[in-house]
DNA sequence: TCGTTTTAGTAAATCGTTTTAGTAGTTATA
DNA sequence: TATAACTACTAAAACGATTTACTAAAACGA
């Protein structure tokens, strides 16, 4: 598919290699002085006082001449930090992540940090592999987004939406019982009694909190959930194909119901397409509620009332939490978890039951 | 924001420390052997075949035993290479740069590279910045997507939706002629002679040939693109918001338009809300053409006709083109551009003009 | 038996930095 | 007038690997 132009193709651009790195050594050696007065000078070293400022001015200037670049990697190994983080995630490309990852990129970029990204793609092998090799890759702590603990944290480790109680690790989590709260509550005043459930994927963290919480609230107000009424989310595409066959499965059965509770917009947007299919509609006759607030749920047709999840705020506040661990060195008290708070954003898609 | 669950708080897990990484010296001094003939042996390095394999597989159980995790920065700078790329997208959570990282990654991680992810914001400081940082951390090469080149490419640099030629960059391109031929081709089948074009934002690379291919696409039909018709994306958010805005704009100007093809699928999204916020039906009265076929589309309500952009193809083949540069050194030819084909998807929201 | 190969390794240099522990020469202090 | 303190630097070790250039002993060939 991909097609040449084959009449451009161009010799390798010889000339850039001018721009070619010098390092410390030649460039002391350039200055008549030792690369360590070059590096007591260039790193602002406590000793470096004593050095007049006209030589510092000499070491600056060529350096800023030849293009001087210091090499991380040597840098690194000999201070023994990487300033490098891993980050692992189900998938790039699935809204979620990427959003937590903007949050974290947000704090990182400001600390001189950067971070290697892994997708897990739910695959055990991947799973256990990864870690490994971002620890040989000297990264100095971990930042897990939806990922299941399959390996030991022989590193500081962040996880997003985690539950699982490992030492050493912080889940960042949202307060889970709130959002079913929320949720819940908000079709219950208007009228809902008998509310369908869509069930995250099994793989997916927040499945069984989100199940439990949404069921707890349900309870609470007397109108359980009925097992009959919920359906699960098969399959690990981020498309709402997912949520449609979900609907599907569940509208086959031919239960009543007057709303849904979908486990993410997602597959509630897919959720809607099937309800619709079947002639019904949103929010007249099927009222649909969301969860994380994706930037499409505001836009969908009937816009969606979700339940918003910071996931920004998540990541960033995963990073600042690692990276103040890690400045903390060894002393540091590790909080096993951080909760954030949703809110219930009203839209079109829920409506008073008629 | 974050609640801390003091209680919970716990000690640093000083037990994880049993991990800890043990040196090739370590190791080596632990069998009596030298560094030498471990690494040798390691690397299955040629002379290693005079090692009788009674001490290979000491040295290899005594390895495993002491979960011996070579250091990559050692490593690499003594070998100097680092099997590590920079990636620089505008920002993370855009749904476009998502897709092609993760085209990116899936050929990265068979090939034992890693990536760097920078995101420049549209921000002129680290559009300069960014680069040398890379550099500096030693990256074999960079992949750029919908980036502007504010840098001397002194690595060699694949650009994902780049048009400007830039010596020493291949520039991973649609075929946007043809996506022109078949947008306006579609929509001049259907009837439609009056269009208006929603353009990209000012700084997206992909803005000024869409818009002229389009108008190409529209006068070689004899319906040439009326600038009244015209509205550009204003800002850089993500959402459907930035369409939405446009498309007020153009309809408060009270022009006649049956159709609108839009900069992308997102911005069409928001388009459709604006339209039908002026009891305009889509596609009864307005059809709108999306572009990139992003995971929503077809979920949308009407669902988006729109010309697939294979972003994930994008990403793959810049990687692979990447590295197979990196693999022949410096006698490769460097393709100057390299085009993907779009596909018309035809879905709801375009029909016969009435 | 003597020289050559092969076997089974090792010492030391190297990658590009930072950092420790200096050293001359000058100036101030007792 | 010693000596302590400061100034302006540097040599060398270190980080943890890989790689070049060896060596000592054993086996082989003529």
């Amino acid at each position: 598919m991909p097609r040449k132009s084959p009449a451009k193709d161009r010799q390798s651009a010889v000339s850039s290699a001018k721009t070619d790195s010098v390092s410390l050594k030649q460039l002391a050696a350039h200055l008549n002085l030792s690369t360590t007065t070059l590096s007591l000078v260039l790193n602002d070293a406590p000793s470096a006082v004593s050095i007049p400022q006209e030589t510092k001015d000499r070491i600056f200037s060529a350096a800023r001449e030849l293009n001087y670049r210091p090499n991380y990697l040597a840098r690194s190994l000999r201070v023994q930090r990487t300033h490098t983080l891993g980050v692992i995630v189900p998938e790039l490309s699935d809204g979620y992540s990427a959003m937590v990852l903007n949050g974290v990129e947000a704090v990182l970029s400001t600390q001189g940090y950067f971070y290697l990204t892994a997708s897990h793609l739910h695959r055990d092998d991947l799973l256990k592999q990864i870690p490994q090799m971002l620890t040989e890759r000297q990264v100095e702590g971990v930042i897990a987004v939806d990922t299941p603990m399959r390996f030991e944290p022989n590193l500081p480790t962040v996880n997003v939406s985690g539950h699982e109680d490992v030492l050493g690790v912080t889940n960042v989590i949202l307060n889970h019982q709130h959002a079913a709260e929320l949720g819940i509550g908000h079709l219950f005043n208007l009228g809902h009694r008998r509310i369908a459930v869509i069930k995250g994927q099994e793989f997916s963290s927040d499945t069984d909190v989100r199940f439990e919480t949404i069921c707890e609230a349900a309870r609470k107000r007397d109108i359980p959930i009925d097992p009959k009424l919920t359906v699960q989310l098969q399959g690990d595409s981020p498309s709402p194909e997912l949520g449609y066959s979900a609907m599907k499965t569940l509208l086959a059965t031919g239960e009543k119901f007057t709303a849904v509770f979908a486990f993410n917009d997602v597959s509630a947007i897919g959720a809607i397409r099937a309800v619709e299919e079947m002639g019904l509609r949103v929010p007249g006759e099927v009222s649909v509620l969301g969860f994380d607030d994706i930037y499409a749920a505001a836009f969908h047709n009937p816009a969606l009332t979700t339940i918003r999840q910071p996931l920004f705020e998540m990541g960033s506040l995963a990073a600042r939490t690692l990276l103040e661990r890690l400045s903390n060195g060894h002393e540091a008290l590790i909080p096993e978890v951080l909760s954030v708070e949703p809110t219930l954003i009203v839209r079109g898609s829920t409506a008073r039951v008629s």
